[in-house]
DNA sequence: CCCAAAATTTGACCTACATCAAAAAATTAG
DNA sequence: CTAATTTTTTGATGTAGGTCAAATTTTGGG
């Protein structure tokens, strides 16, 4: 769930021909099925997985339970962050809540592209940087806020997302337990 | 506290010497005393205060209580980074908990820095990737760690921060109430 | 349309940690 | 060195939210 949608999209469009052109042929369009994994824990995260359709989940096998750390809808980009950028094991699992359509580029490919179109670095910083805020945001609302209030942000920022997505999943993103957030929803 | 400190000396020792000359030039050493503010809540940040010796707090106010976010000793970069970023009004508050001895650098200047040695877009955006990779930490633990594992993991990550700041500090850093973890300490 | 499986709700109980209050220990200033 | 102030500890009590179990509702395949 990426906002800022606006920069990017201008720092995109403010790029040369060459460099943009360069983009989309380093990408290729996949088609995936709903339960379908993206990448699984252990492995080191090489590829970008450039939403286009449908949902992807990011989260972690906690004793035995999944701990969600992120939607993906459209036009959002997932990946697991710490594995991609520093080439480690990742702790993370990427897998679709939906049956999905992915723009996938090879992150070798992305780090060539960077070093012969060097204003894909400021492509890239603002990306960090989004993602950067994403997650002070997510770390202050989880000391700050109860059970209760993080559920009505969630309710007001991204009520779509109640729509589509098991209440399983909403809980463990929130970090809160599944019978905990049906009593929340009770009391609207 | 920010790790991965040899990958930025390394960064920074393949920039050539007129851009390392550079950021020197731009940067001015100043002193502050215990208890100065650096920044306050509801300005916007527009320097980084690079911590030469001492100790710096970042921290926010919560209905009247201070929630600590990070602390930064020598070599560590302070800065409340979403305002820095987005020039924003800052949530957070900078401050001094010992005398300190920082060097500073103007965001104009840091911006204008980055323009002219393209390279250095490398190295902010390998500071900022070092940033999320900390916050993803952080928001790892508070997830799924209890007060005495957080605490237990400061204990054997940075033991010498027991030594010089006060537990009031440290149980708002770890998101425990002052007693807890007096309590937490009492039990070894 | 119906049944099996999955998802959600409801109930009873429990626990980690917070809060409030006061005592004890450590630090600082005069 | 002692009094005043700050920091830390200890005690008593409260509560948000967790866990376990069972009932209900929803969903999806045949």
């Amino acid at each position: 769930m990426v906002k800022h949608f606006e920069k990017i999209e201008q720092l995109v469009a403010s790029l040369d021909l060459k460099t943009q052109l360069f983009l989309d042929k380093i990408e290729k369009t996949k088609f995936f099925n709903k339960g379908d994994i993206l990448l699984s824990a252990g492995s080191v995260c090489r590829k970008s997985f450039h939403v286009r359709s449908g949902i992807v989940r990011k989260y972690y096998i906690q004793n035995g339970k999944e701990i969600t750390t992120d939607f993906c809808f459209e036009d959002d980009i997932a990946l697991a962050y710490t594995s991609y950028t520093f080439q480690q094991p990742s702790t993370e699992f990427i897998d679709c809540l939906t049956d999905v359509k992915v723009s996938i580029t090879h992150r070798e490919q992305w780090e060539a592209a960077k070093k012969r179109f060097p204003r894909l670095l400021e492509l890239d910083l603002l990306l960090t940087e989004i993602h950067a805020g994403a997650l002070e945001e997510d770390l202050l609302d989880l000391r700050t806020l109860t059970a209760t209030e993080r559920y009505e942000k969630l309710l007001t920022q991204a009520p779509e997302l109640l729509q589509h997505i098991k209440l399983t999943h909403i809980a463990s993103y929130l970090n809160i337990s599944l019978e905990t957030l049906s009593r929340i929803r009770a009391k609207f």
